[in-house]
DNA sequence: GAGGATTGAATCGCTTACGATACAAATGTA
DNA sequence: TACATTTGTATCGTAAGCGATTCAATCCTC
């Protein structure tokens, strides 16, 4: 164990770094999603939609790997919004259902513009491209190591 | 600008991997920090403390990333902790001067054996070393983008 | 088929996060 | 020296996040 404190520097760590860029991107994301009046979190909930169909709280509560204690009251701000609906499976009362309405559906269509957006707005940085699919990969290998221990 | 959906699925996002990573990360974390009565932003605060000594409420804002909204509460809630004391500048009414009680400072000393239990719990991983220096790396480079783009 | 274990969703309480804003202290400028 | 501007911190409101727990529906085992 190292004793000086140079291994509790934050330029050290990985979770402060992991931390602030997770903000940061957020906060980059704010201002196009709120022409949509969605959060980011909310957004994340209408790309698992769109892209795989109606699914359970359990199973969005997965891909997102979130709580249902936190995804039910973001389910239900959507709901507010008209973007979605919760319904009681018939097979299983304990099951609850979403499906896009046909309003979350069509926004699907503006919200391709997102991506480009983004892109745009980093055209002048000169971010490898090689770099950041690398990035993308590492932490996806990270999620799934962390996801295992994390599990019960 | 595609339109066939691909840009909005999750795996193709850099965004969602790290929201994720961060959210686990700091799930890691937690049961090591509770034995110190500890949440990560809080842990955060003291790193900070530790390393770069008495500061003031806007230095521990920039170094974080974080804003005085979020900050102000987190610091009173480790003065009540006993862990730091918060104090008005005499030389500038609005600064306020943020330094470690004797207990605060006595915790790194536990805080040291924090790096080393994350290392032993990810002992039997394959985790590439490199591969972390290299993601490390890459975030702090976002970051460093991200926050510039950010500024006022 | 009774009775305990499991599962899916939700409730509660607490702690972040942050946009918008307030407010006093300090600074700049006419 | 008045007065507008800037700066540092804090307040308010809202939305996440999550641990602990609840509760009903379902499953399992005998």
């Amino acid at each position: 164990m190292k004793t000086d404190g140079t291994a509790l520097y934050l330029e050290n760590q990985l979770c402060f770094p992991l931390y602030a860029a997770s903000r940061l991107t957020t906060k980059i994301y704010t201002p196009l999603l709120k022409e949509f009046d969605l959060t980011y979190p909310q957004y994340l909930v209408l790309l698992v939609l769109w892209q795989h169909g109606n699914q359970t709280v359990n199973e969005i509560c997965h891909r997102l790997l979130l709580e249902s204690n936190t995804v039910t009251p973001l389910l239900k701000r959507l709901e507010e919004k008209k973007l979605l609906q919760r319904k009681r499976s018939d097979k299983d009362e304990r099951v609850v259902q979403i499906s896009l309405t046909k309003e979350g559906e069509a926004l699907k269509q503006h919200a391709l513009s997102i991506p480009d957006k983004l892109i745009n707005a980093f055209a002048d940085e000169t971010i490898d491209e090689t770099e950041i699919r690398n990035l993308q990969k590492t932490l996806f290998k990270l999620i799934d190591i962390m996801n295992k221990k994390l599990l019960p």
